[in-house]
DNA sequence: CACACTATTGATCAAGTGATCAATAAGAAT
DNA sequence: ATTCTTATTGATCACTTGATCAATAGTGTG
């Protein structure tokens, strides 16, 4: 009895349309991931007629580009803004691992996942993870340079421990997605590698916070 | 001029028409990914129409969970035998990670970024996933309990650092993938990534070799 | 040689995708 | 109140996917 019935949408400004369609792909591509992310699905989410996704977007792999940008850029604000409560480079880094391991953001992951596979079909997508995975590094980076400024850390080139350091992050929440049984503890020996990476004592980051 | 012409396929026993079929969807899946592995393509490549595929499969999904298998265990295989050849621990984990690490296979990582994207909608896959996951997360284990027996590795729970290494594998193999342009040494920092999780001094993978 | 078995195929279906466009109607402007 | 702009839609197309099945044609057997 419970038709979803749809009598025909309201008429908004393009823009509240076009950000209520975008934030429509938003929540499909967090709840059932980016390859969820069609001309029909996003009109139903929006409760509006497929041709209008269309019109509003120049094509579907656009907005798939877009849809990931936005959800991955949210993310980098978040852990940004909570890095910039600690007082040091110690605290950041272990804090950040922890912040992305703790397996509550598995939604964005599969959407990191799904992007690496369709960017290999979906050109602006690709763009997209290329520019998006630059921005995580810089912020990686800023860390790992402060503790080296510091003398925190040890290392001559923080660039090549920040790609390092987020390659291993990924692939662990990547794994944990599949291994979802038994995944346990991501971040507990990561902390022992990456004092390694940082010539760091055993403990130091754990122990730090 | 030059037609795809396809007269018809010669009569073959079903064992040998089955294991050319499956050998043609390897193909495809290391050429161009897991996703365009499809009836049509498949039946293209061993020169044969769709339909006999499809008679010998009870599903592309499972055609497409098979042939992921077969790549994999097929590099299993390979690396064990590489293994197998060196002394000891040490030797065995600074080589496994330069192997796996080396860019040579970034066509069994395109399929296993697609297959962890294309597992969530296919259940076989998945679960032929998780089943290589865990062959391969056996050998790393058996590395790791080889060094913590002989005290060249210092660590208490082997089974535990073995997922920790693949999951930095996976990740630094996913993200060259994408970061084809600079990718540089994946690598070369996780030696110290390695030897910090593990106890050792700085160099003791590296010079091992 | 004739026959039976079966490997192989062409044709066809339903489902799902992105995309286009003329037609409609809501809301603003006059 | 009437006109005009344009947001919205239904209908429809072309394409790709997996899948089914009756019909065809090799191949070995009796």
């Amino acid at each position: 009895m419970s038709r979803p019935e749809r009598k025909k949408a309201a008429r908004k400004s393009p823009a509240e349309r076009s950000a209520e369609i975008a934030d429509a792909a938003r929540h499909v591509a967090l709840e059932q991931g980016l390859a969820a992310v069609t001309l029909r699905s996003v009109a139903t989410r929006s409760d509006v007629a497929p041709a209008l996704v269309a019109h509003y977007q120049p094509n579907m792999d656009a907005l798939i580009a877009s849809t990931f940008a936005t959800i991955v850029s949210a993310e980098i604000d978040e852990v940004v803004a909570l890095l910039a409560t600690l007082p040091g480079p110690r605290e950041r880094l272990g804090v950040l691992l922890d912040t992305l391991l703790d397996g509550t953001r598995d939604d964005v992951t599969v959407v990191w996942v799904e992007a690496w596979a369709l960017g290999r079909r979906n050109d602006a997508l690709a763009a997209s993870v290329r520019g998006q995975m630059d921005a995580w590094q810089e912020v990686v980076q800023g860390v790992v340079e402060q503790g080296a400024a510091s003398g925190e850390f040890e290392t001559d080139d923080a660039a090549a421990v920040a790609w390092q350091l987020l390659g291993m992050i990924d692939g662990l929440n990547a794994q944990a997605l599949v291994r979802w049984g038994d995944a346990g503890d991501r971040g507990s020996l990561i902390h022992r590698a990456v004092e390694g990476m940082l010539g760091l004592g055993r403990g130091a980051l754990s122990t730090a916070r």
